[in-house]
DNA sequence: CATGAATGAGTATTCATTCAT
DNA sequence: AATGAATGAATACTCATTCAT
């Protein structure tokens, strides 16, 4: 009980940190984000800084692991109010593409972190949203599919959840496009349910 | 007609420095890559690099784009070769992740410019390839579906085409992974087949 | 009388201290150890340790006059096994060179601080040693010479202990040397009698 | 002949650098020595100096190299001068020394380095001046010691050398001794003869 | 045209020491 | 007395680009 107004201080240290660090990624880009910059930002010293963290690529990875767990609950969040048991599978699909595009748009982090998927250990942001929509997806498997079990499940899944991510990141990136999102984001969800449904 | 072997060598000094780029950048990496390192593996001085690239953003592009415009022959070449009007849909798609896997798999140039593309005009690259991949398959759909035109075929392609491409790539960056690339292949055609043919 | 157990606590507090010294510069070096690593391997924490010690520079120097009794003691000891008496003067020297140079070879920390010698008050490790040296030799220069005195022996000493320990530690700091041990001792004990006897 | 003025501006460079360095050392130690404050001593920008040393160690190693090559030179110039052939033997040997120790008193630079000789490549400094001691003695023992080869030469001239450098730079370090100079030069010059003499 | 020497702002990280709790 | 979180000046080294020769 004595530690914790300590593991408290530091918990909040860390948040800060990793506050910063997400400012500063949104203010300046990935590349251009320094550690004296998110010591600055925090409002702490950079000696601070490295007490919490061994360096600036454990400071990346902590702040993906936290999107990826707050993303995740968003995500199921926003599944129980819209009711995804009363949805059919392209709803369920139209849903998450939406959130995600959304996400990609309004958060400059998210944005910039998964445009720079490679140098960074994109996973930790990723996995938890994959088992988010896993979830999500569950009972509708359950409820329509479950006697009839489909064909290459995992690979599909692995396929649909990485085209639609860079599909939409790289549709985010361009600067302009002859196709408009509503029509994109459509087709997209046509294309799971497509593949999903053994023979609709 | 003086300018003749001024503009020829031009041509060889250009031709030399992208060569020079693209070696280096197999060997170290794109971030490892320097102008200096560019220019001494050229065997030219810095100096000269600067005086037909303004800057190394110019010489990352114009290699772009002459890999696209090879890229894009060596498809068609290969595509002449295997008689591409014999096969279906199927096959057609197999034959195209084929190609785009083993190019990314064997150039480490292409390989490093697709996983970096949000920092690079990777659709110098893409484009050519996206261009020759309609051409051939156009006779396909001219020949099967030309009084049932797909619906949004535009957009089905730009998904299709960016899913197979980063789908791949993420599965090449990927050190370990549960999925057969057989396996992964033969899904991928699936869905490009499922998702151009109306109603099969 | 109230004061004795602090001052007891304060003694075992400054032992543990020096201990963690010591132990840290045997496992990282004394560039490698600082006083945040002092601390953690003492199990105390750091502001504890500037409780007791002004700077690092202190605690160094107080190991080094702790490890000079503590190698004076020892070398006394051991000189009471040899019965010293006995020997002849090319005995006595050998002894204590052996002596040295396992010390050196066996004790990281000696090893360490004499490397550094010129960046820590080296004398308060070398000063004890060298008493105990002068008080095992003597008796053997009052049983032998008494009558005749050596010329000069405080500058002869001085420069045979200096020569000793450099030679020592040089041979040690060396990589790879042409020189077989066994020959640098025994050339270095015939240097030392050729010196303080005045025409044997 | 063309590589002539470039050859010649990069070993002025260099040389300029050796000397920003050697200022540099001599004025803030060893220690207190950056590349930065080198670069600033030599008036050329940190990036040149990088062009011309990979790394501040390389630097340091130019330097005693040069240190080593100057300072043998100039202790066989002195030869020279002083006929050695006409002297004996202790009279070689408080020559050499006298030059050793002069040297480290009236160049801080020597000084810090033998100072901090288990830091730095001090072979590259030491060398040079031991050939040039050995050249110097050299018609010595061929004309006194030709037919009376001296035992263990090898091993008695490393224990000699190293003694002479270690007791003079701790001497030289040391603020306050009870011996005076002359004495302790007396004395070191009678070691080495009765070392080196067989039986005088 | 060609050269390549020179530039210098910028980057991640360390560690002795302090002082509020 | 004890703690340990916080400090921040300091350091070695990089690389795209320029411009005098």
């Amino acid at each position: 009980m004595r530690k914790a107004p300590k593991q408290k201080r530091s918990r909040e240290m860390v948040s800060r940190l990793l506050d910063a660090t997400a400012a500063t990624i949104a203010e300046r880009g990935l590349d251009g984000t320094t550690t004296n910059h998110i010591a600055e930002q925090a409002g702490v010293s950079i000696g601070s800084l490295y007490q919490y963290f061994p360096d600036k690529e454990a400071l990346v990875e902590s702040l993906l692991t936290r999107m990826g767990e707050q993303a995740g609950l968003r995500f199921r969040q926003q599944a129980k109010k819209v009711d995804i048991n009363a949805m059919n599978l392209h709803q369920v699909a139209l849903n998450a593409i939406q959130f995600g595009i959304l996400s990609i748009r309004l958060d400059p982090v998210m944005y910039e972190m998964i445009r720079n998927w490679s140098r960074v250990p994109i996973h930790k942001l990723l996995d938890p949203l994959e088992r988010a929509f896993l979830v999500a997806a569950q009972p509708y498997f359950l409820k329509h599919y479950s006697n009839y079990p489909i064909h290459n499940l995992e690979t599909k899944l692995y396929i649909l959840i990485n085209s639609t991510i860079f599909t939409a990141i790289r549709y985010a990136v361009q600067e302009e496009s002859m196709i408009e999102e509503k029509e994109l984001v459509e087709t997209l969800a046509d294309i799971i349910v497509r593949t999903l449904v053994p023979a609709a």
